[in-house]
DNA sequence: TTGAAAGCGCTACCAT
DNA sequence: ATGGTAGCGCTTTCAA
């Protein structure tokens, strides 16, 4: 079933039909209700393919990370802001589809992704995959892209990420206003990205209460013995704080056990706020209030940035969005 | 640049460089090479689009799923499913896009889909999204379809799932030459398909053993509070179990922490063996020893069926597969 | 207000 | 061994 069957069997030609199709160029309304009549009888669906070339779009958009085995258990962050964009790009009318980063041939990778990119109505990367040559790449093709996450490099690419510090400098203002004094960033990590900005924010919003010295940052592995650990040193030493900030759930769980073991009730004795609230904060008691950041709604609106950059391709755009919102629950 | 350009600054026809592009069909090696130097020179890729429509392929494949915002954290495995398959699938130069099933327009969810059928050579679907109205739209555009997860209503679809009752008759036999006696399956969910389904073969497996009353089956919430005490009840019975086989790692969680706070010791006083190793399994001491089935596997193999479909439409594949394989650590 | 026809860029058949 | 050309199914311009 073809356009120009449809055309046959309501006796018009073939551009009348698409005219309706298309909801464009003037067709007598009696015309178009009847050709309307024969497509929805015949549950006619035009073929996109066809319909693509004439037009020379897709309607396809790529959706490029590195999507390695097992990932999804070590960040389904990734698959929220993945599920995210797709939610905005479908009610847009475009699909998604994935490019993998992560494939064998680490060289060409992206040659084999171009292979496909020229498919592409517009691409969206995680920009932790990102990097100057493939930057080029993509400019070389000309094709609307938005990076998820800050670019660490000078680039003509854009980008939208979340304001890590503006989240962190939330989370003080709020546990200042609440009455705790003396805080404690638990869990940086050196070298990491988002960890840093933290810290930075962190260390900025003290200053407006000119908290330069009862707070306090910890720098530490990330896993439940060395957090557990360092957490009852910090609480039998002098510098003991009255709230401690997470820098993820997985942390916070280890604080808490501590905290418990300590017999110290939270949030009376010390509160607790973390960053990253899933996947174990079922399993903690009390359930740690948070600090949540909405990748899903990132991944929509980095949706939205590639859709404006599709119809305004000069625009340069790069900003920091998503406002982290407090839930507060048993710690605070 | 066309495949016009390229055959003008080869010196040959359209024809030809087709030929030489799709390796088809005979070409003088001499020419082949040189419209390959010009293809190269030029770096020329040709549109697919154009290709697909003349080919009526898209080699594009459907993947369905409900996508609904935060599962990623609920449930991981859907998308270690998904990456298996597309790992498979690129291999083979098809691309997955992403169909969405949890959108708004909950009964026409599927026209909507179909929309975007036309244009699939294949898909690929999760069956608890599969009903019978969503069967017989995928009969009627006669699409190679696999379903992923076996299908509970009699179908003409093809479908493949792991083998719930083999990977749990494989634990029994484990912990049975190993020499426990009274094995306890903890965790189970009345109403839950692979609860039931590993349930069944608990008592199949147990029956090879002649074993009708040391072992037990306990029925219960998954939640870390009531099987902790659940767990505790247990081991204070006259019917205690030396070997526990939990649902999930949330359950595994909960037992052993009980198992610890009792003072037992693991594997020497009672044995633990958990299915769904993920997320939880960091924070456990000992960490558990699992029944590891592999999803991501599972992906892979369907989108191998599904391969399999499209050459061959006229197939139905309805199977069981992929072997679990148990991975000792600290509590076997 | 409608229709004819020229593309869109490629494939594959048929000639030569 | 190569090339001409008729499609693939649709959009869009232009003429009527």
């Amino acid at each position: 079933m073809t356009i120009k069957d449809i055309a046959q069997l309501a006796g018009v030609s073939i551009s009348t039909v698409s005219k309706v199709l298309n909801n464009k160029l003037y067709v007598a309304p009696q015309t178009r209700r009847h050709v309307q009549d024969v497509i929805k009888r015949y549950n006619y669906q035009a073929n996109s393919t066809a319909r693509n070339l004439a037009q020379s779009k897709t309607h396809d958009i790529a959706y490029l990370d590195k999507f390695i085995r097992n990932i999804p258990f070590e960040n389904p962050h990734m698959f929220n802001i993945l599920l995210g964009a797709e939610n905005k790009l479908q009610n847009k009318n475009y699909r998604i589809s994935l490019v993998n980063l992560a494939s064998k041939k680490t060289v060409n990778q992206i040659l084999e992704a171009q292979l496909a990119i020229k498919q592409f109505d517009g691409i969206l990367i995680n920009s932790a995959c990102m990097n100057p040559k493939i930057e080029k790449i993509i400019l070389r093709y000309d094709l609307p892209a938005v990076c998820i996450g800050k670019l660490e490099f000078d680039s003509m690419l854009s980008w939208i990420d979340t304001n890590h510090r503006h989240s962190v400098a939330k989370a003080v203002n709020f546990l200042k206003h609440k009455g705790y004094h003396a805080l404690c960033f638990m869990g940086g990590m050196l070298g990491d990205k988002i960890s840093d900005e933290r810290i930075q924010g962190f260390k900025q919003a003290l200053l407006q209460y000119n908290d330069n010295k009862s707070s306090q940052i910890i720098y530490n592995k990330p896993n439940v013995q060395s957090i557990y650990s360092c957490t009852m040193q910090l609480m039998q030493s002098r510098k003991k704080p009255d709230a401690i900030v997470c820098n993820n759930s997985l942390i916070a769980y280890a604080v808490i056990t501590c905290l418990n073991d300590l017999k110290l009730t939270m949030p009376n004795d010390v509160a607790v706020l973390t960053f990253d609230d899933y996947p174990y904060s079922q399993l903690i008691v009390p359930t740690p209030s948070v600090i949540e950041i909405d990748l899903y709604e990132l991944g929509k609106q980095a949706a939205s940035m590639l859709i404006h950059k599709i119809k305004n391709p000069a625009q340069l755009l790069q900003t920091y969005t998503t406002l982290p919102q407090i839930i507060e629950r048993g710690t605070t």
